[in-house]
DNA sequence: ACTTGTCCTGTCATGCCGTCAGCTTACCGA
DNA sequence: TCGGTAAGCTGACGGCATGACAGGACAAGT
């Protein structure tokens, strides 16, 4: 569990190697902002990063490798999401409040890294370990917190025992990721912005709490 | 809109030709499958259909066109997904089954077609028209009707005002579709299908009705 | 058998993939 | 200052996918 950065032949990276390792992810990342994922070419992104394929293949074993190591980094930052959930209320107006912020925060932080979480899903939803390890990072953080937070109020009767804790705060999960990385969509339909946050906070005030909010 | 099946080249199609079509089709559906989708190549489809990567492009451009065939042969198929919920109660007992009735055949759905869907979505989170259209085309048969039954119980004073009907429905359409296409990280997540749905069903009923149901 | 139009494939130029040997550059100790 | 050593980069190459074309195989009607 060494921070070493390494190339793929063993060597340890230096100053200089790391900035270019650094350059090959971060023109990688706007490739993926910039053209679909099936046609990002290593090639591309090396030519993008002033250097050659050769040199991408010494840091990376192939794109999928290099989308990783993005999608590690992004991972680290969606840690800070669990702030969100964890030890907010659910009663009255402030329960209300975490539902809005919960809304607020996961969607800017979708739109943020939308490009490299749509490979992400679609790894993930291939059955790909790896991706799916990430995903997982990445969503825990919220679903963990919101699964405790079911858990509390069913221990205090608030909420029915049918609930499955997990289930339920796995789907709100999935419903905010699935609606952040689809949002222009949401908009050519005739939906706003504006419009969509408060349904989708109400909606996520509703299964956790099973109650309609206090506004 | 003529029904006519054309070659890239602008023939006409015959029996046999569709059949070779139809055939090269079915391939890449099952490549889709079993390969990520960024490795599937037109070689593969072709040598797995028996023909060759000529016979291929003379009846799409590209995988992605050809993509765009199976899906649009699913959205049709997608449509009567409408059945679901259209003309359904929302009251009572049969609310919930209504419910419960929308969260297995939505999942069955997706179950059947995981592998396109995956890459429809894909397509239309990176802005490609063509795929957001077909994406909306399966979709909008439900949210429509999900949106006509939220609007009657709105226009009925069952439902507050400040619930925007379209957005609602998206959401939760949104909801189901990224639920049914990471099934297996629910499993791996300790959470059983059999927990899941009716957890789903529960917040379907939540959204729609704004009450918990009577079962 | 002959004609016609559909259908398939051999072949080719082009371009990307992934690897290697070998060159250049930076660092370090003597 | 001067090698020595390891890091860093690239030209070049075999291999494979792409996409275009022209010509041959095939089915159906006459």
């Amino acid at each position: 569990m060494t921070g070493q950065v390494r190339t793929v032949d063993g060597r340890v990276a230096g100053r200089r190697g790391q900035a270019t390792r650094q350059k090959l992810l971060d023109c990688l990342g706007e490739m993926l902002s910039s053209s679909p994922y099936r046609d990002v070419k290593v090639i591309d992104v090396a030519r993008k990063a002033g250097t050659s394929p050769a040199t991408f293949y010494q840091y990376f074993p192939d794109v999928e490798g290099a989308v990783l190591e993005i999608a590690e980094e992004m991972a680290k930052e969606g840690a800070g999401l669990t702030e969100l959930v964890s030890g907010r209320s659910w009663v009255g107006k402030a329960g209300w409040q975490t539902s809005e912020e919960l809304v607020e925060g996961f969607l800017d932080f979708w739109r943020k890294h939308d490009a490299i979480l749509r490979v992400v899903d679609l790894g993930a939803a291939e059955g790909d370990k790896r991706f799916y390890k990430i995903r997982m990072k990445i969503l825990n953080s919220v679903t963990n917190s919101l699964t405790d937070a079911v858990k509390e109020l069913q221990s205090k009767g608030k909420v029915d025992k049918e609930v499955n804790p997990a289930a339920m705060a796995g789907s709100l999960v999935a419903m905010l990721a699935s609606v952040a990385g689809h949002q222009k969509g949401f908009q050519t339909w005739g939906v706003k912005q504006a419009e969509l946050k408060p349904n989708l906070a109400l909606l996520v005030h509703l299964g956790i709490t099973g109650k309609k909010p206090t506004r």
